[in-house]
DNA sequence: TTGTAAGCGTTATCAG
DNA sequence: CTGATAACGCTTACAA
């Protein structure tokens, strides 16, 4: 193994020239730097990750927390996943990926072991059990989701509020007055999933002023559960032509369902669906849809992190930071004007 | 920090005393045993990772390699992910997540730093640039997929060709003969995907055997390109009564344009889908499939790398192994019978 | 601008 | 069965 000091006797140097050269912590005089650069890919020199963690005090990892069983879109979480580790190496840190089935106490170990400098914790509930221990032990972290107490934490998420009501706008605009809110399957809300229930009570308090008759209707997503759904829905409110939608599993069900009861979507029926702007261009018709901001949650989260665990490491208080970033609304071909009443 | 030390001083012995009692690489009086475990809990005691891994040459780290841009299944490849992550942390490893841009790069990088002890690497192509730098610099790996030259790998992979078989003989056995292959994008077979060709030439070869003509068509999954697909093979020949779809974002379609084209499954055609159980369960009609065997990819490979990078601390050569798990076929409600010609 | 040297917290090799 | 103690490879005051 090539170490510092292999390369620091190669260029004729001390070692720790050769570690200030790396670190860029004190001025090096050009003649030196090139020499070092030199022996280090002659020798082929990759700096002892040990090492540099046991005296630096930082492992320069990051522990992302996913959940085991995601009751979330899967694909959007990779997407995060991946959104965080490519930017914690813009950081020059690397990911360290844990499941949630250890628990608290996952978060615990990777912290005070020093295996991690920070975390970042993926589908946040809203009494969420990790960030006691993150407050308790001081952990530098990043939540992406909203727990029910924020204080002393760093998050972002979805503005789902505005998400709910910019559905109720839209198809208030349009002239509807009945829809339906098909959502997440009910135990999503019984655990009290924060951006279920966020986007329920935006979409709720705008429905209210503007004067929208709605149904909620949990659903489970599945093609049969559906198909329960919106016959209910037509049963107990036939004349809905308003639809919003915002569990992913359903938008495809739905529209076939719609098509078979003989309703065309957007003359018959206006469907509105909360759901990254890929998934809704690629349906028949194009959807109209709420979509996620261009800056991705796995970047905030990152460089929220990367903040504390700079002001951490200079015995600052970190600062809370606290973003909800707001979606947008894609008019494409699956809403339309209300159809006149018969 | 807690350190050996303050535990050893703690339990009054030194600190190899307690550095064996947690490693248990030699025998500890019971005694003894007791007072260091009491001291460890009582001053909340955590070993720290890199003085384990800089003393010890081990990181007790493995890095997965993701594809930034899966052209396979992301929750499947989630699944994977998370399935590795468990296993690892049963044989006391955490899991480092690299995306694939940092390429051959970033899997030298984390092997030479000493990072992490060993590579999983993810959707490997037959052709794959990173299998090179495993060669080259010895590192312990486990590919998941099979790429053109096994030698000196250890492999795990679904045995894609068997599943083709199994379709070919599935409707064969059921009296069709002319039958769709709806294959993943024209991409992938053009950048040579193993599994894509593995299944198409197994599903061709006993085809063959089995005197059915069958037509192969890419499909991008798309609403509008299944469309496409499908009625070029209609018009191809009209006489098509089965179908294999390999291409799981291309079910949903499929299903809804046979109906629109006035078939019913089965009594019209019978379809049948290459894809995990849940996803083949949540159609309808439920569909007959081929489906991933038990035992996870990701669990298999963890063994794979584990056991290489116990021979490679041995000082021995590692043992080579490659593991093409069967899939199995499940009859539901997609299939039956060829129907009469008229 | 550079060098010296004292750690960082474990592991593992000797002795005992 | 247990204790000293020398690595492990790097960072960072402190000196020059």
């Amino acid at each position: 193994m090539v170490t510092l000091a292999d390369v620091a006797k190669r260029a004729g140097v001390s070692s720790s020239t050769v570690s200030y050269a790396l670190s860029g912590k004190r001025p090096i005089a050009d003649l030196t730097r090139t020499r070092i650069e030199q022996a280090i890919t002659e020798l082929g020199y990759h700096p002892n990750a040990g090492a540099r963690a046991l005296a630096g005090k930082r492992s320069h990892i990051i522990a992302l927390v996913v959940p085991l069983h995601p009751e979330v879109h899967v694909p959007t979480m990779m997407e995060i996943a991946i959104a965080v580790t490519v930017a914690a190496r813009e950081h020059g840190h690397d990911v360290l990926l844990l499941t949630n089935n250890e628990g608290p106490d996952g978060v615990r170990r990777v912290a005070a072991t020093g295996l991690a400098d920070g975390v970042i914790l993926m589908d946040v509930r809203l009494d969420d059990d990790r960030v006691p221990v993150l407050r308790a032990e001081q952990i530098p972290a990043a939540l992406i989701g909203l727990p029910d107490d924020p204080a002393g934490l760093s998050c972002v998420d979805h503005d789902f509020a505005t998400a709910g009501a910019l559905c109720a706008d839209h198809l208030a605009d349009l002239g509807h007055r009945d829809i339906a809110f098909i959502g997440y399957s009910s135990g999503v809300y019984r655990r009290h999933a924060g951006y279920a229930e966020r986007t329920l009570s935006g979409f709720r308090a705008r429905a209210e002023r503007r004067d929208l008759r709605f149904l909620h209707r949990p659903c489970e997503g599945s093609y049969e559960s559906t198909a329960g759904t919106l016959a209910r829905i037509l049963a107990d409110r036939p004349e809905t032509t308003g639809f919003v939608v915002q569990n992913e599993a359903a938008i495809g069900p739905l529209l076939t369902l719609l098509r078979a009861s003989g309703r065309t979507v957007p003359e018959d029926a206006s469907v509105i669906a909360i759901c990254p702007d890929p998934m809704a261009e690629q349906y028949s018709p194009r959807l109209t849809s709420v979509t996620s901001p261009k800056k991705d949650l796995g970047q905030v989260a990152v460089e929220q992190v990367m903040a504390r665990i700079a002001a951490t490491a200079a015995g600052d208080r970190p600062e809370d930071q606290l973003l909800l970033m707001p979606p947008e609304l894609v008019v494409r071909e699956s809403t339309a004007g209300a159809p006149r009443r018969t």
